[in-house]
DNA sequence: TTTATTTAGGTACTTCAATTCCTAAATAAG
DNA sequence: CTTATTTAGGAATTGAAGTACCTAAATAAA
């Protein structure tokens, strides 16, 4: 069984971590809570906030009552900023696949795959934590 | 750097061999040209193709002036029927991350997900050898 | 019939990303 | 001040995809 859209576990953990954070303000939310509301790994989770938080989306806080919380509006925060911290930048401009070179001269594709990818990076860009 | 529609490498391979193959008809193509011509690996290859013929897709002659040739007309075989034999079936109808349960009583993504998994499923669907 | 070519398929190895483990550092509460 | 809690981050492990290796089976060509 396949996926279409690549959204790596990782990935969707940012996403429903930010959303939950979101909808917890103003209190913040620690990884064990979190872990358990996503019935997730919690070493896998703090690894994850680890780079949400080194990239500025989230704001830690150390010891008891510690926790996370947004480090900006809600509505300035993306799917695709959040997305892209945790798969690194999307590539539009190339190859879809990454190939640098092809014995195609018109991608087999034809000029599907960059339509989609272009929905998709659009859709994730205009979508944000505002809602939750 | 990364991608946002999920198609791996073998697939990819998949794809474009079938596509040459069609291209060359009706003469029959060997792995080690198509690798030659894909610049891959020619053991990959081999294994990717071992799916493909398993799956009726290809018909294989051995030996000398051997190689593969397609089983069936250029457009009767969909880009989906080759991506689903290497990547396994696609999943439409549950969560597009595969999860059975989750936290939010509607998903966060409302149904951009499901709506731009259609898309693709529908283009691949479309999408032939017949034009090769 | 013999030989060279090519696919079939099992097993093992490699590589890279994903995940887990373990210890350190920070800090609130008592 | 001490302790318990929580994040930080390096190191180790796991797992999946890709790759290589090897032998067998088929078959066309010589």
């Amino acid at each position: 069984m396949s996926n279409l859209i690549n959204i790596s576990e990782a990935a969707s953990l940012a996403l429903h971590s930010m959303a939950l954070i979101a909808r917890n303000q103003p209190q913040r939310m620690n990884v064990k809570v979190l872990a358990r509301d996503l019935d997730v790994s919690q070493t896998h989770l703090a690894k994850v906030f680890q780079k949400l938080s080194k990239n500025g989306l989230v704001k830690s806080v150390r010891g008891p009552a510690g926790g996370f919380e947004l480090d900006k509006p809600a509505e300035d925060i993306s799917f695709l900023e959040i997305y892209e911290i945790i798969e690194g930048k999307v590539n539009l401009t190339d190859c879809p696949l990454g190939k640098t070179h092809c014995v195609f001269e018109t991608c087999i594709f034809g000029d599907e795959l960059n339509r989609i990818s272009a929905d998709i990076y659009a859709t994730l860009k205009e979508m944000n934590l505002s809602k939750f």
